[in-house]
RNA sequence: GGAGUCGUAGUUCAGUUUGGUUAGAACGCCUGACUGUCACUCAGGAGGUCGCGAGUUCGAGUCUCGUCGAUUCCGCCA
């Protein structure tokens, strides 16, 4: 087809530009027909610019009585100054005199209209996601996306870190998440992995020598998704050698601190903020607490000081082995506008409920000096103000009092906190508090099958002064156990997370016998990694970032799906292509294999 | 695997509480009018498998059960 190729974007020209003769391509985004006078917004990736078609010219004008919405067209004219001036777009001042006017293709009527505030559920933007893509949102969403793969790129780059690819075909290991297989046709019965994560490559790039790695890499995971988890998804992999955690994390804030500054002019600060894995849990009951609410309703354990109250509920926690503990619901702090009042009490009461507590207890402290307690015949005064004390609460806030098994209490009141900071607004999305999270246990009960399982994963270095713990038999020390390994949190997300990794095979060996791994089925496994690390394994750690979900955040947006171009439903279906798919008799019969028959 | 929400015109929704006339609105679409609009305006029109399947009932968009899809959360995701 011969067309008159565009000579600007869509979203350049502006009053500089008036008295010349341009040629703009793009889509129709709207018409106006005043009868007469005829307008068209024309869209492309770069912006809206106004035609205006005179009725004077009969043929343009006929053919543009002809268009519809998302018609592909090439006008071409003269640039003149607007006579009412649009100030909601960058091009509101100028538009175009259309001389000439092509068609390049039609459109169907689209089952949405593409516009900004669209319309259409989720479900049918996914149907046609092509015709999504077009708006600016969506597209803007990827540009940025784009930045930040060029910022990641020259900062390693600049660093020494050499990109390297490293297979999307592997070998399954069934240990962590659930993997997707590739039926191999050469060899029938057998199957690849895709990779949960190149973990295990990274490592022998480590050994070969290469010494700095990093890659943008698509991961896989067949697990159930969530807002922020889709079964493939985009991670930065970062590996080094001769390093320690130290050097991970500064490599790694200079990394962010250059794409905040970058993509939205934002300082973050030199050094992120660090907290433990247990400081954190007994704060804020959660291993991804949000900095932004970090110094309001800190957990409290306050079972020494209700240890002797003569109340049912509190003895049997205690003597179960649980806690009693407490969050202050600051007015100050919280920035409460009404009344604590029964019903959100209520509220609340349902919610930890839901999270396995058989309730919630509360102090309320009256700005008229009373107290206010379901429990005060239980607690006495002076306890009552003893909690006070020390929940450092002032009169007019609100103490709420959990207790039971450690875990769900923290747990419960950590939700509990965010929920309230979501309610009361405290919860800023223009501000980013960055916090790493250090020492993780290296190993966790599974109480289901009674067994350990690693807590990162399988390579990762306990912490030196645990090191003799790893021949011990007992259950609580073997927990106790802390690991050279961390979480970088952003606003209560985890966007990333890596260990110093263990290159010596009698500390190794140790690790896979805990978690019940025999030297046979670790060779089986991970053999090939382990005769690597007997060739001379450097001292090395890591650390991968969530690229979708640092680019959501930047967005400010809630669901990866959005910042991701093809993403697919909570089912892990692609509704555009409609994939999966059943694929043909012949195909399987290639691969040696058979559907079962669902009964 | 479990729990919640949603599914009605091309699209977004109302109607479902308390079953009962011809299932409405807005946007989009079609026709006509309109020479400075930018959410153009005005007049008219077409457009429905009430997700699907059973059941209850004289009668189901509405009640019950099942099922499919979307979404949120729990489990799961080192």
């Amino acid at each position: 087809m011969i067309f008159n190729k565009r000579t600007h974007t869509c979203g350049e020209l502006n009053t500089g530009n008036i008295g010349e003769s341009v040629t703009l391509n793009g889509w129709i985004a709207k018409r106006r027909d005043l009868g007469g006078l005829l307008f068209i917004d024309l869209r492309d990736r770069y912006g809206l610019t106004q035609l205006k078609i005179n009725p004077d010219k009969k043929d343009i004008y006929e053919t543009a009585l002809s268009l519809g919405n998302e018609f592909v067209i090439s006008a071409t004219g003269k640039v003149i100054k607007r006579e009412s001036i649009n100030k909601n777009i960058p091009t509101g001042e100028i538009e175009i005199d259309v001389d000439i006017l092509q068609i390049l293709n039609e459109s169907e009527i689209t089952p949405f209209v593409v516009e900004e505030e669209i319309k259409a559920t989720e479900e049918l933007r996914l149907q046609y996601r092509y015709l999504d893509l077009r708006r600016k949102q969506m597209t803007d969403n990827l540009v940025m996306r784009n930045e930040v793969y060029q910022i990641v790129h020259q900062y390693y780059y600049k660093q020494n870190f050499i990109e390297v690819e490293t297979p999307v075909l592997m070998k399954s290991t069934p240990e962590g998440a659930r993997d997707y297989l590739v039926p191999s046709r050469v060899h029938k019965g057998k199957f690849y992995a895709l990779p949960q994560s190149p973990q295990t490559y990274k490592q022998l790039l480590m050994v070969s020598g290469l010494d700095r790695y990093v890659q943008i890499c698509k991961c896989f995971r067949d697990e159930d998704l969530r807002a922020d988890r889709q079964p493939e998804f985009t991670q930065i992999d970062v590996e080094m050698s001769f390093v320690d955690q130290e050097d991970i994390f500064r490599i790694s804030e200079g990394l962010y601190r250059e794409i905040w500054k970058k993509i939205l002019n934002y300082d973050l600060p030199e050094t992120f903020n660090r907290i433990t894995y247990d400081e954190a849990m007994n704060t804020y009951g959660i291993d991804k607490p949000d900095f932004r609410i970090k110094d309001i309703m800190k957990i409290t354990d306050i079972t020494d000081t209700v240890r002797n109250v003569d109340f049912k509920v509190y003895q049997e926690s205690i003597s179960d082995g649980g806690i009693v503990a407490a969050v202050n619901l600051s007015r100050e702090k919280c920035l409460l506008k009404g009344e604590v009042t029964r019903k959100i009490i209520d509220n609340y009461t349902e919610l930890v409920k839901k999270l396995g507590l058989g309730g919630l207890g509360y102090v309320k402290y009256n700005t008229d000096g009373q107290i206010q307690s379901p429990l005060s015949k239980f607690l006495g005064e002076d306890i009552m103000i003893n909690i006070k004390n020390i929940l450092e609460a002032k009169e007019g806030d609100t103490v709420f009092i959990a207790s039971g098994k450690k875990s769900v209490v923290l747990s419960a009141l950590g939700q509990l906190r965010l929920k309230i900071a979501e309610e009361n607004n405290l919860l800023d999305d223009k501000k980013f508090e960055f916090v790493w999270i250090t020492d993780f246990p290296l190993f966790h009960w599974e109480e289901e099958d009674k067994c350990f399982v690693g807590e990162h994963h399988l390579f990762t270095m306990p912490k030196p002064e645990y090191l003799h713990l790893l021949d011990s038999k007992d259950k609580d020390e073997i927990e106790s156990i802390r690991a050279n390994c961390y979480d970088l949190v952003l606003n209560g997300n985890e966007i990333g997370s890596g260990s110093i990794r263990i290159n010596v095979s009698d500390i190794q060996k140790k690790v896979f016998s805990i978690v019940g791994l025999s030297d046979d089925e670790a060779n089986e496994k991970f053999g090939f990694l382990l005769k690597a690390f007997k060739f001379g394994a450097p001292p090395h750690g890591g650390v991968a970032f969530g690229f979708d979900r640092i680019i959501s955040i930047l967005k400010g947006i809630k669901s990866i799906r959005e910042v991701i171009a093809f993403p697919k439903t909570v089912s892990a279906s692609s509704l555009m292509d409609e994939c999966p798919s059943k694929v043909t008799d012949v195909q399987l019969n290639e691969l040696g294999l058979r559907i079962k028959e669902e009964k």
